[in-house]
DNA sequence: AGCACGCCGACT
DNA sequence: GTCGGCGTGCTC
């Protein structure tokens, strides 16, 4: 007997192979099992999509010769993936415009792909052998109870909670910085865990080195009851074997919550009854490279799919959550139900917002003189500031004052930034690194100077600036900057992190990084020195991510309840009357987000409409934008075979805002509809003519379905 | 995308 | 005489 299998397989994006193949086998294989199949003279690593109940048509090659039917050489002794699992893959595919097998290998541990049925079936033995003592580790009810009730609830915490329990959702948890987000999560993991005893639970985080708290705070309320082995991390920053081994344990069960990034969204869990998505506004929830997914819409998605519940938590959610979870009556889509968490844990007070005119200060300061006493206050109380500035190295151009000559790197249509640290002027988009010129390269003047500044500079002039103070126990200011320059060993972040913690440090300085998710007891004054840039930015979401960057920052300061009420948050600004500052003073979020949706509203924009960009990527922008724009010529084609086509409107080709990376010349064509189906029906359709205009000099395109940024 | 096959320049 | 450059073309 012979069975027939459509198989996925990892094939390039746009080739002509980029569905599923055909192979048979002698075996009468489960759908979603894990096969290794013969493709040209290699072997690659396949997924079951379904069973063909007849032969296949003989198939034809471009040249007329008939294709052979391969056989299936092995499948793999691991479980099969859910349906849901498949779904949740095709959804994807379709979705992003992305070939099925690039997805689904994709959303598989890479170590998968290069082992045998041998050495899988090795693994699992491992697997199985490892996990054993821990399955039967602590199954008492008794112990349980204890461990839910034994942390007192605020009441807008217990009521959350008891809505999470009964209602099913999906929710929206609004709830500002230090209302006890974690601790509502924990509570709906630990109900959905003893409700049912086979029940695993995923939870998202943006970045995981930016929250190893969070990753503690669950094995400490997980592990006694469950074992050790019932929490595991899946993330990037993992080695392949240790992928491997946490999506096997997802996988077979035995991990009953999987903390991870986005990539984790594709774990394979069959009993999945949760899904948590923290700081859920974060971009980095919406991938950047292959399939452009977003991690946090895919959750929603899944969560339907499977019947799991989904909790969305941030004190500043993305205006798309904030909208599809208001009332019907605001204006809102009432697709989600909204969780408000207001108080702090033990009445802390959210600091207290000052905004500094820099248009009243000397050109070109840095620190203003009223920041600047206060961070000597507070360093004279033994208390710590932290001052952010979204900007790294030492000033971010170099200038001849003669001859006009700036740094310009010679790869990418940028400047290159100074460093002054190791002399060098350094490319932040290819990487093109020189040592700093004596002279001017263009007339040899001596004198070339510095414009604009960044965190090296701010550490800098701060320390000059606060030499003359001194610490209660008399010793010098010590200031610390963290950014990517110096947290690029591998646990220098976590050290930095500790002498902050630890007080040695006095000043932080850094870059957004330190703006996110870090609990800092003793922090009572937070700073940014240089926002207004998004302010004016032709990116629609810039504001919003400007708000959600100082709500966030402002939120580190002050979560000891004891200095709540004395904490403060400065913005140095050359607009202090910009709506934006102002709803910040108020800590006024629904208020901002009220205003920023009716404008998105007036110009259709998400969550009022729906957008795709097709990116190019080409040796000249001509080529880049010819390739664009024939493409969009020739979707006038699809009028008839596209539903709802009057309602997609195709923009010119530009050249994207850094026109050139690695000398890479890039355009990109902004796609727009108010209809999602329209949109998506086009996408798809488009997707042929896209790979039929490819033209030479043509490196790549991809589409982004929802852009963060266009 | 891999990986073959294939046809022209500097080395043991 | 071979090693190897990357140009075209195919993979169920």
């Amino acid at each position: 007997m012979i069975y027939w299998y459509s198989i996925v397989v990892q094939t390039p994006a746009h080739s002509p192979l980029a569905g599923l193949l055909t192979y048979q086998s002698e075996q009468l294989l489960q759908v979603g099992s894990f096969v290794r199949v013969p493709l040209g003279s290699r072997e690659l690593l396949g997924v079951v999509w379904h069973q063909l109940d007849s032969p296949p048509e003989p198939m034809l090659s471009k040249q007329g010769k008939e294709i052979e039917v391969k056989a299936i050489t092995a499948c793999l002794g691991i479980q099969a993936v859910s349906s849901a699992w498949l779904k949740l893959v095709s959804f994807t595919a379709h979705y992003y415009q992305r070939s099925l097998g690039e997805v689904a290998l994709a959303a598989l541990p890479p170590q998968l792909r290069t082992l045998d049925a041998l050495q899988v079936e090795r693994r699992l033995k491992r697997q199985t052998e490892r996990t054993k003592p821990a399955a039967t580790a602590i199954q008492n009810t008794e112990l349980s109870e204890n461990a839910i009730d034994n942390i007192a609830l605020q009441a807008e915490q217990t009521l959350a909670t008891a809505q999470i329990s009964t209602e099913s959702g999906p929710f929206l948890l609004f709830g500002a910085t230090g209302s006890g987000k974690t601790e509502v999560y924990l509570r709906a993991a630990l109900e959905a865990l003893q409700r049912d005893p086979a029940a695993q639970v995923l939870m998202m985080v943006p970045e995981i080195n930016l929250t190893p708290q969070l990753e503690d705070r669950v094995r400490e309320r997980i592990c006694p009851l469950y074992g050790d082995a019932a929490v595991v991390s899946l993330h990037s920053g993992m080695t392949n074997p240790q992928r491997l081994k946490s999506w096997l344990a997802a996988h077979m069960g035995t991990a009953r919550v999987v903390l991870g990034t986005r990539m984790a969204i594709f774990a394979s869990m069959p009993n999945l009854k949760l899904i948590v998505v923290d700081e859920e506004h974060d971009p980095s929830y919406k991938s950047q490279e292959g399939a452009r997914y977003s991690a946090r819409d895919l959750a929603v998605y899944r969560g339907k799919l499977e019947h799991a519940k989904v909790i969305l938590g941030s004190a500043t959610p993305s205006f798309e959550s904030w909208h599809h979870s208001s009332a019907a009556s605001d204006g809102g889509a009432g697709r989600y139900m909204r969780l408000t968490m207001a108080e702090r844990i033990g009445g802390g007070v959210l600091p207290k917002v000052i905004t500094v005119n820099m248009e009243h200060q000397p050109k070109k300061t840095v620190i203003s003189p009223p920041l600047l006493n206060a961070i000597a206050e507070r360093i004279a109380r033994g208390e710590q500031a932290m001052l952010f500035l979204n900007r790294r190295g030492f000033a971010p151009v170099l200038h001849c004052g003669d001859c006009g000559w700036k740094s310009e790197c010679p790869h990418c249509s940028a400047y290159r930034v100074f460093h002054k640290i190791d002399r060098t002027l350094r490319c932040h988009h290819c990487g093109f690194t020189q040592r700093v010129p004596r002279a001017c390269p263009a007339c040899g003047n001596l004198d070339i100077t510095t414009i604009g500044r960044g965190t090296e500079q701010l550490e800098e002039q701060l320390a000059d600036l606060l030499s003359h103070v001194k610490r209660p126990d008399g010793a010098p200011v010590r200031i610390s900057r963290i950014d990517a320059d110096t947290t690029k060993l591998k646990g220098a972040l976590q050290q930095q992190l500790a002498e902050v913690h630890s007080g040695e440090v006095d000043v932080l300085v850094g870059t957004q990084m330190i703006a996110k998710g870090h609990d800092f007891r003793n922090i009572t004054l937070v700073a940014a020195i240089n926002p207004d840039g998004a302010l004016f930015s032709s990116d629609f979401r810039a504001p919003e991510r400007l708000f959600s960057l100082l709500m966030q920052a402002a939120g580190r300061a002050g979560r000891e309840a004891s200095q709540g009420a004395a904490s403060e948050m400065w913005v140095q600004t050359h607009h202090p009357q910009h709506p934006l500052y102002l709803a910040l003073k108020k800590h006024d979020y629904s208020g901002f987000a009220a205003q920023q949706l009716k404008e998105r509203e007036m110009a259709a924009m998400s969550p009022f409409g729906y957008s795709a960009l097709v990116r190019a990527e080409a040796r000249t922008q001509e080529a880049a934008q010819a390739f664009l724009t024939a493409a969009s010529e020739s979707a006038a084609d699809l009028a008839d075979a596209v539903p709802g086509f009057e309602h997609i409107t195709l923009y010119p080709a530009v050249p994207m805002t850094i026109q050139r990376i690695a000398n890479v010349e890039r355009a990109q064509m902004l796609v727009e509809s108010h209809s999602r189906k329209a949109l998506q029906q086009f996408l798809s359709q488009w997707q042929g003519v896209l790979q039929a205009t490819k033209q030479k000099g043509m490196i790549r395109w991809a589409v982004d379905v929802d852009p963060l940024a266009i």
